[in-house]
DNA sequence: GTTAAAACAGACCGATCGACCTGTTTGTTT
DNA sequence: AAACAAACAGGTCGATCGGTCTGTTTTAAC
């Protein structure tokens, strides 16, 4: 269920997407859907919670982790999302701005939900960003600013790929935020 | 109508947004706004060429044309951009990008009036760069990656505001970008 | 083996969706 | 003033929306 409405949700967006597709999409019951969720802001809740916070952990917030460099890790998430939009041959975007740009202003539950998740990419940007030497010299504000810089221009980059459906802006900006980082010394 | 039809888009989003909200937003009737928008999809397009097209332009293709130098147009524009949210108190976020990330992927048509504006505003950039000494020695290729790069930067620093419903996104951005142009030589 | 709760099936509800249709009014042309 | 088309009014269409209902099956506890 989570996984088709994730789906459906990424493809034609929330609004876009009934509860109807969404159950034809899995052997269950309109019955069986509505026990688990009562309403369709439940289930959004779920997706965000259960399948949208973990790919962003995992296609984000764990590379950069581990990376050797701040640099190196960026440089290999936006690698890793263009390789995937070259499999799929098409430019969906990035679950968490998708439903963010539709929801925010209509849902304060799902807003919130989301919110909280840009907090923990943010966080965790700013995390790598103070283990590295020029981190350490920076105030928290000049932590967090670079990593909402980094934050918003992926989320730009994905929306431009998206509405133009080339990866071209990704490529742009994956090397433009590498030489940013260079020269802000956070690679 | 397209006054309303733009307004409430913008509040709310497309799908979200019924003809008989528009119409009510207005003095029509459903008749007579059926004679000149048959379909929801003609309004959209109407609304995209006449309200959104000449909204992009008036806010970022005209000033950056206009500045002295492409730091000083581009910071500009995020400023008054800021001021706005400052004086409307809410972030609703960029009308082009509302649109293009609810839509791209749902409908053709719309997404290729969409992906008109957003290749007219980067042309304006791209012309803006080319004036600029450090622009001249460009390759194409390398202006037009520098515009989309501005383009991606501010539309993931306005998704971000909108998401967070707080404009420190933006302001983060604005400084960041003018450090990369001081950086690139594109001031 | 009995029982109670959880899970599921599927018909169904009012509301609202986008779109349509028949008239009537308004404006323009001759 | 006559004729015609564009503009507008407002009721109404079938489809679909999110959500609810009753009843059956499955699961698990004792």
């Amino acid at each position: 269920m989570l996984d088709a409405a994730s789906m459906l949700f990424q493809a034609h967006g929330y609004h876009a997407t009934g509860m109807r597709e969404v159950i034809a999409a899995t052997r269950l019951s309109p019955g069986a859907v509505h026990h688990h969720f009562p309403t369709k802001e439940s289930l959004a809740i779920a997706v965000i919670t259960d399948r949208v916070a973990p790919a962003v952990r995992e296609s984000w917030i764990e590379p950069v982790r581990h990376a050797a460099s701040l640099r190196q890790g960026v440089t290999r998430v936006f690698t890793e999302i263009i390789r995937g939009i070259d499999d799929r041959g098409q430019v969906s975007g990035c679950p968490l701005n998708n439903l963010a740009m539709e929801l925010s202003l209509t849902n304060v539950r799902l807003r919130d939900a989301l919110r909280s998740i840009f907090r923990e990419w943010q966080d965790a940007l700013e995390q790598r960003i103070s283990e590295t030497p020029r981190g350490k010299q920076m105030t928290k504000n000049q932590r967090s600013a670079a990593a909402a810089f980094i934050v918003a221009s992926y989320s730009g980059a994905m929306n431009l790929a998206k509405a133009t459906q080339e990866p071209t802006p990704l490529k742009v900006t994956r090397r433009a935020l590498a030489h940013w980082l260079t020269e802000q010394r956070l690679s």
